[in-house]
DNA sequence: ACCTGAACACCGTTCAAGT
DNA sequence: ACCTGAACACCGTTCAAGT
């Protein structure tokens, strides 16, 4: 499994195969089929991987807003680091088994504190969808290049090839070389989190459900 | 390409073989190189055909929230109605070129209205991360089946063969097959769009800029 | 410029055979 | 249970050849 990620890292993703992986580890492709019943099990057991190196990242548990926080800015900054793994995320799959335990905790924790169930669910979206996404729009917008300056050429290509005909994409490309992402999803899930807390707490306001456990607040 | 796109949508992303092109258009594998340099250009060319699809069904383009909102709804909508399509967001290759246009009257428009350049590619970015995130987030949760049932069955079955063990996690599982997803979109997207336009408002207060156009808002 | 057909180097996977 | 090696049906792509 490691193997198929630091492969998937490397080579990307077209670069994971059972051949590659056999030799890497200097094994015959078939010796492979005894872990693995098929290259989608395999992929499975990648997303896998995947989640635990993202929650493994996960600083305090004590609080579901520590737990939330923790996994969306696990998720962006593993991917981020990873950026050939995204397209684990596209497969199908559901979540992975290795996730039933912290997502299960995280729920409880978040019914516990008087989220109803679909508001619950919402919040989980609102905060993880952030995260991921922000690495597909960072992707799609600026290019999986490793190196900016390739992001830079592709933003600025078609504005030289017709120039003045994309005057605000050109002065957007202009400063693109000098942003951190970093900046841009800071505040973004900052907003998110306590946009989420205030929902909780007008949520349990309407219900007149107190808090099970100031402590954990 | 509407061809690569179907076959992509009936027999998922792996089926989308040149040679399964070739033998329904009626044509030779090689013929095809003709218009495509080789298959990565191909995907180009299919995710040049998604952000088209996206963009058209756009209702009004007079001001920057009804394109940031049109261009949002239109990538969840596609993305749902099509989930095969997804992996080609992961791929490389940055914003497509048919998008060049949209994104600069877009950017343009934000410009005009007092935002500062990273403030106009936070707000995008905030909207457009929780669109494309939501779908994700959703398939990642819930699995990719067709059916509903596919997925109730994905969060089921861990609770089902060890009992108890995941009770939060069941307590939500029971309640997903009565849920609208769109329930779920629906409220945050509106929240996203309400939030970025305040932070439009604070930051041409704090510029001093006045609006370019009061028609536009 | 456009299309063909044979061929090549790869891939996931089956199968019969070994320990 | 675990591993091998040959084989099969596929894939993207090259190449020489045709119009």
């Amino acid at each position: 499994m490691e193997v198929a990620l630091s492969i998937d890292d490397r080579e990307g993703f077209d670069g994971v195969t059972i051949r590659a992986i056999a030799g890497e580890i200097g094994a015959t492709p078939m010796a492979l089929y005894t872990y693995f019943s098929d290259k989608s099990a395999l992929c499975d057991g990648m997303r896998d991987r995947l989640f635990v190196q993202i929650s493994d990242g996960i600083v305090s548990r004590r609080s579901w807003q520590s737990m939330l926080e923790g996994i969306a800015r696990g998720a962006y900054r593993i991917l981020r680091d990873h950026p050939n793994w995204t397209p684990l995320l596209a497969h199908d799959g559901g979540l992975p088994s290795s996730g039933f335990g912290f997502i299960n905790d995280l729920w409880e924790s978040m019914l516990k504190e008087g989220f109803a169930v679909e508001d619950a669910m919402r919040a989980h979206g609102c905060v993880m969808s952030f995260a991921v996404g922000s690495v597909l729009f960072e992707r799609t917008m600026m290019g999986a290049g490793d190196v900016l300056a390739k992001r830079i050429a592709l933003l600025k290509r078609p504005v030289e090839s017709t120039p003045g005909q994309y005057a605000s994409l050109a002065s957007v490309a202009a400063k693109v070389d000098r942003w951190r992402w970093d900046d841009i999803f800071e505040p973004g899930i900052r907003s998110r989190l306590t946009g989420v807390e205030a929902n909780c707490a007008r949520s349990r306001r309407q219900s007149g459900r107190p808090r099970a456990s100031r402590a954990q607040a």
